[in-house]
DNA sequence: ATCAACTCTGAAACTTGTTCTAGATTACCG
DNA sequence: CGGTAATCTAGAACAAGTTTCAGAGTTGAT
């Protein structure tokens, strides 16, 4: 039977959970290539952003061959995104050992959204990559972006103290979602500064309170 | 002296107003030249989307060297911003003679958006080019992007029915154009449904009315 | 240990955005 | 009208993402 399974099986079509399906396990040298792969695409995208990300040089940097490399992600934005995914589930983890401290739920996002923030502007190439990718992704990535969002929901939700949100607050949490992504790429291609970007979640955040009295 | 002044010319550095400068008057043939390629790329935009239109396409279709092309947007992503930008204006005319009639500005400004997302289902194609270029611009392309944000915040000011925005009304604004777009990339990358980008629409719009009563 | 099936490698080829060049054309000034 | 500087054209060339292929390397089953 196979030797290495194949690294990034499609997606079973299951309707729900489409993405992080279960994965035929990775061998160990097979997951060390692919943690290689993504810490030269983190690497390149800290360097240059987007455009540094040469899949030539990944695949050399990871010491990997071209075509290995797009076994492993189909494409360009499907590294990136899975690179986001990567940094992400790292925050995440960081997030959870200091709660944010606000009396209430729409400062927690605030201050959560702000903080990861400040960590992106640590490394804005890299952000630029990621961010950009994200937003160029098409169909054939949208499991992966998914998976994406459905972490950065998750994470807001932690902000808030919320178990069992109500449908009217899932939405607040989507378009505080949207805002953050758009306000990143406003930021990301210098047309808001860092000021502008905190009052616009700052902003957005307002709607979490809406959602506590009405509906 | 010159023949044919430069159609594209680089923006001044003024900070304010930086795009639409005072563009050198266009030639008859040169303007000409410039519809037929932004007609032909939103044709091909139309067809199959971002992927459809290619530099090569837009020139043969539109009876203009490649270079040419070149020389009067600098990049793909110019071009389809340009395309936006064209869309854009046509849509305000359109929107200027039949205003939204809600009752509260939250209401006409959802409807607005309502009403130019249902023209974007038309033309769903032509939607994904425009919208993927938009967020995919990097900085040599700002103050494009930027001129088509101007553009957008007109018209939900216009549906607002304000003159004279206060800050925090124009804070609540981009917050709404922040969600109109990532919405709509959503809606584009089939990861959200035309229900759900109403909801969203829905909900951004209500933080209108905070505006009203805080501050 | 051997085999079959699969994966990885290295290199070339292909695609499409972008740049460059030499020569033909055009616009405007005097 | 003639001159001249800029524009336009056709086509080659280059760059980076993606595909393809033959052969070498692994893996797990027998």
């Amino acid at each position: 039977m196979p030797a290495e399974a194949k690294p990034a099986a499609k997606a079973a079509q299951s309707p729900i959970r489409a993405a992080q399906p279960v994965t035929p396990p990775l061998t160990e040298r097979q997951e060390a290539r692919r943690r290689r792969i993504l810490h030269a695409s983190a690497q390149l995208a800290s360097r240059g952003g987007f455009d540094a990300v040469q899949m030539r040089e990944v695949a050399e940097s990871s010491q990997v061959a071209l075509g290995t490399l797009y076994r492993y992600f189909p494409s360009k934005v499907h590294l990136l995104v899975a690179t986001m995914q990567d940094q992400l589930a790292h925050m995440h983890g960081t997030l959870r050992k200091k709660p944010p401290t606000g009396d209430t739920a729409a400062e927690r996002v605030a201050q959560t959204l702000m903080r990861a923030f400040r960590a992106l502007q640590r490394e804005p190439h890299l952000a630029d990559a990621m961010v950009r990718a994200l937003t160029f992704a098409d169909r054939s990535v949208s499991p992966e972006v998914d998976q994406v969002s459905r972490l950065t929901t998750v994470i807001i939700l932690d902000a808030m103290g919320l178990d069992d949100p109500t449908p009217a607050q899932l939405s607040a949490v989507r378009v505080i979602e949207h805002t953050w992504h758009s306000a990143l790429i406003t930021w990301l291609s210098g047309r808001a500064s860092i000021a502008q970007v905190k009052i616009d979640i700052e902003t957005v955040c307002r709607l979490i309170d809406l959602t506590s009295t009405d509906d």
